[in-house]
DNA sequence: TTAAATAGGACTAATTTGGTCCAAATTGCC
DNA sequence: GGCAATTTGGACCAAATTAGTCCTATTTAA
């Protein structure tokens, strides 16, 4: 468990696979239905989540459709999941004010806020475009060196 | 969003209570409710989870009662959400042999294996002795070191 | 004018999660 | 031996969240 959402997971596929193709047209949430094999009423949410959230560019009409409002080298990750699933925080006491009434988990606020950190910083660090497969890049291989390099 | 369960928080929150208590003696469901004002039917469950996976070792009968199993220097977070919620999987890709059939999905496979690696490395790095604040070292050192150094 | 798109929002079903409770087994102590 | 204090195991239900669908309006190119 632990998991994102099934939506975000699918949002993320979904940006991936308009990643991939041609630039220089849009895409239409059937084109991306087919090629994905997510639901067509699915795939239109989310294609409206997204460009709502500006990580899309919407054309309305005939001829209309998606595409990415900036350079997948410029989408991270981190974007898509807080598209769907707002900040990142794996507990309460990482973000807000923390309002917990347990005294003890108020000695426990401090390290959850740098555990989160941490977290939401591998998920900033990785760019679409990495997520492609085509050309891995910076943010992949900083991950391998962390993690070899051990903590 | 993309929190931990509650009551992986709750279970937190009570192993760190009682890495923080006298490790002489053992401690009580209503013990530790008490101290938590976490409801006792809760802390009750949760004290059964964490006994039966093993980071709490249980005394039964009467003056019986739980206490950590190891020292709270060897007991990481990881350990203990992967208690409550099994192993560390963002992603469905993340463990298994992914079963997925979206061709796209499988581009991003990888880079989710990374992502998740890095993840749960920070969690496995926090030890519970460092959750209760009393003295901070190393696990924490190091995410603020990563942090600050940048990826 | 029409057909092809997106936009916005309501709605339902399914799943997960949170929280409680009860009966059984164990153990220390008087 | 018997009682009281505990843990154990499992069932159960209510609440919240999530997944997925559908309908109607709006926009735009041809």
């Amino acid at each position: 468990m632990m998991r994102i959402n099934k939506l975000t997971d699918y949002g993320i596929v979904v940006m991936t696979r308009i990643a991939d193709m041609d630039q220089n047209r849009v895409h239409t949430a059937r084109e991306i239905s087919e090629d994905t094999r997510i639901p067509l009423p699915t795939v239109t949410r989310l294609l409206k989540t997204l460009s709502g959230n500006g990580l899309l560019d919407s054309q309305r009409g005939s001829q209309g459709g998606y595409s990415l409002s900036k350079s997948s080298d410029d989408i991270s990750v981190a974007d898509i999941i807080e598209t769907f699933e707002g900040p990142i925080a794996l507990t309460e006491c990482s973000t807000n004010a923390c309002e917990c009434s347990y005294e003890t988990k108020c000695s426990v606020e401090e390290p959850w806020q740098k555990i989160n950190d941490t977290v939401k910083n591998a998920l900033e660090g990785i760019s679409l475009n990495e997520m492609t497969g085509k050309n891995q890049n910076e943010g992949l291989l900083n991950l391998s060196m962390n993690y070899s390099g051990g903590m």
